[in-house]
DNA sequence: AAACCCTCCGAAACCGTTTTCTGGACGCTA
DNA sequence: TAGCGTCCAGAAAACGGTTTCGGAGGGTTT
């Protein structure tokens, strides 16, 4: 158990540039300019500087720096979804886009609570932060922010405003995807069970799939999706549905990989062989809920990184004074693994 | 798809303190109290002044108010998970602790990597935040960053340094605890299979487990502890091996909730009762990886949200003056679900 | 020796805020 | 009416950097 004792032991305080220039014997300017790399600095001259500044690991203060520049090089990341399920991947992107270092993170998690995201965007704000990514917790719209002092993508929820710009991930097309994997492996007789209807990314996932179907002369075994929660349990009940009601059910599509697992466990409980008699396909390719499956899960990755990378270049885009407006869609793709393997 | 138009747009710019003076005719010193509730400002003054920045939407310049006050109010997260499992719940504790709002969070993550590490910390240090908190991306001592110009909290990995100050959780008393609540509901003939035997984790709960069994005068059946990986699937080929060696075995305990899926899914497949014949425990009490369980799974939760919240208080407290040194470990709890019912 | 150029350093202004200090206006008392 | 206290507003300094500008010093040319 720790101790609180030497609250006067002195931590060091942070060097500044006047310390540098003290210890190389110049002024606070030429200390600047000689670790700037600017002209005019004569060369025995900035080696002094250069080991002073490393003697006293001198690390200028950004916050001066930001002030004088008008930006700060930190954006803010407003999330509503701190199971990280998206802002993490997004988050990840985000911080492979603006290069390791150039730019930090504030991350700031509203928890759905829009008095609270208010709180937060006071404080971001206030800390000029030079742009904000904002993160919804659904790929429903979700209301706008209104005019700022800084630029804004919204990503994996868009923004109601069509004038803001929005990334999000294409659910519609992941739908299409997924049927068309599933012909292209043979299966005609295709069930769609999905989680809760009022969620845009379960419906926009079930047009796609009837879009790839239709285009295929067919339709949905048994004619409709069959709409119900984000559950395993959800995917189990449905799934004894479709096989009692529906018996030359040949694949089975889950809106998540969650109810895919579901699936998954009662075809095996009722010795069903997957994908030998049925195909089994979720969505997200949620590498934790995939992981130990049997057999493996194939599922639409829906490149939450990728979505975020294209965030921050949007973001760094309107930074540099070239915004985007509307809602772009990312592509999303296929991860084939045993549950729908050709021919097994 | 977004095109990039109006750059010209000018977007509003933040307003400064000088601007709600101007508006309000008076001087920036005047303002400046005005809206911070300083003495000596006429109530009409201050009212106009009140109004002005209310127009123009001003919202205090931080970056100014920092370099004058000498502290920034954020911290820096320094992060080695972004899986983001022990990652956020800390940062979600953190943030509680310190007041929504008081205290703004970067969030860095080093993908266990030193070098990457180090550019962070510079990063940080240059953006002056007041403390640092570094997360681990697993329970087993981390080198130490030394001495740095701000305090340090180490949390879920302690850090090598005893003088540093690290909150871990307690795996040894879950180890215990865990034991202790399955010879509560009458188990005796208790097996034990874990994760990588490389890992701390796995290494302390088993031996909290075993000083547990000792305490009643027994053992773990079969004697020894099953190593293997933190997977569903050595989560199955662990159990077979025990029902298979260990016939007697009253219950399973897994060295997470991972092993623990894997174990009820062979227990059902062999069609032996949960909990009547055999008790199941995992620990982590992950909820995406227990919610659909089949019996619900009971799983020693670490708490990682009152460690977050521990940490962010330690830190508080240092920067504050009152450092604590060494290691302190988080207590940890049981959550019974039905996998270990008594009498089910 | 005067005029000139070049190199290099430092003084000072600036960013946006807070705080201290100075001082003007006004009212009250002696 | 002089003296004093109170109330309120503004000027100025400070924080830690960057940048501009002026100028000192030395060498070269006429």
């Amino acid at each position: 158990m720790p101790a609180g004792d030497d609250a006067t032991a002195s931590r060091p305080r942070a060097a500044t540039l006047r310390d540098v220039a003290l210890l190389a014997g110049v002024s606070v300017a030429t200390a600047s300019k000689a670790l700037n790399g600017r002209d005019n600095v004569h060369p025995d001259t900035r080696r002094r500087v250069v080991e002073a500044a490393e003697r006293i690991s001198f690390t200028p203060n950004s916050l001066a720096q930001a002030i004088l520049a008008g930006s700060t090089g930190t954006v803010g990341l407003l999330t509503n979804d701190l199971e990280g399920r998206f802002s993490l991947p997004i988050l990840m992107g985000a911080e492979d886009a603006f290069g390791a270092g150039q730019m930090s993170v504030f991350l700031c998690d509203a928890r759905d609570d829009a008095i609270r995201e208010q709180y937060h965007l006071k404080a971001l704000l206030g800390r000029r932060v030079d742009g904000l990514i904002v993160v919804g917790s659904n790929t429903d719209p979700r209301p706008t922010l209104g005019t700022l002092p800084v630029p804004v993508v919204y990503a994996y929820a868009p923004s109601t405003d069509p004038q803001d710009c929005s990334i999000v991930p294409d659910n519609v097309h992941a739908g299409t995807l997924a049927v068309e994997h599933l012909l292209a492996t043979g299966r005609r007789r295709i069930a769609h069970v999905s989680g809760d209807v009022r969620y845009a990314a379960a419906r926009d996932r079930a047009a796609g799939a009837k879009a790839a179907l239709a285009a295929a002369g067919l339709e949905l075994v048994g004619g409709q999706v069959r709409y119900g929660s984000w559950s395993e349990e959800w995917g189990r009940a449905a799934t004894h549905t479709v096989l009692d009601h529906e018996p030359g059910v040949d694949a089975i599509l889950c809106g998540s990989d969650q109810i895919a697992r579901g699936a998954l466990d009662v075809l095996r409980e009722r010795g069903i062989d997957v994908p030998g008699a049925v195909s089994v396909m979720g969505f997200d390719n949620w590498e934790v809920m995939i992981s130990g499956t049997r057999p493996p899960l194939t599922s639409v990755d829906m490149n939450f990184e990728t979505l975020g990378r294209r965030a921050a270049q949007h973001l760094v885009d309107a930074i540099g004074g070239s915004p985007a407006h509307g809602v772009e869609t990312m592509p999303c793709r296929v991860v084939v693994r045993g549950s729908t393997a050709r021919g097994a």
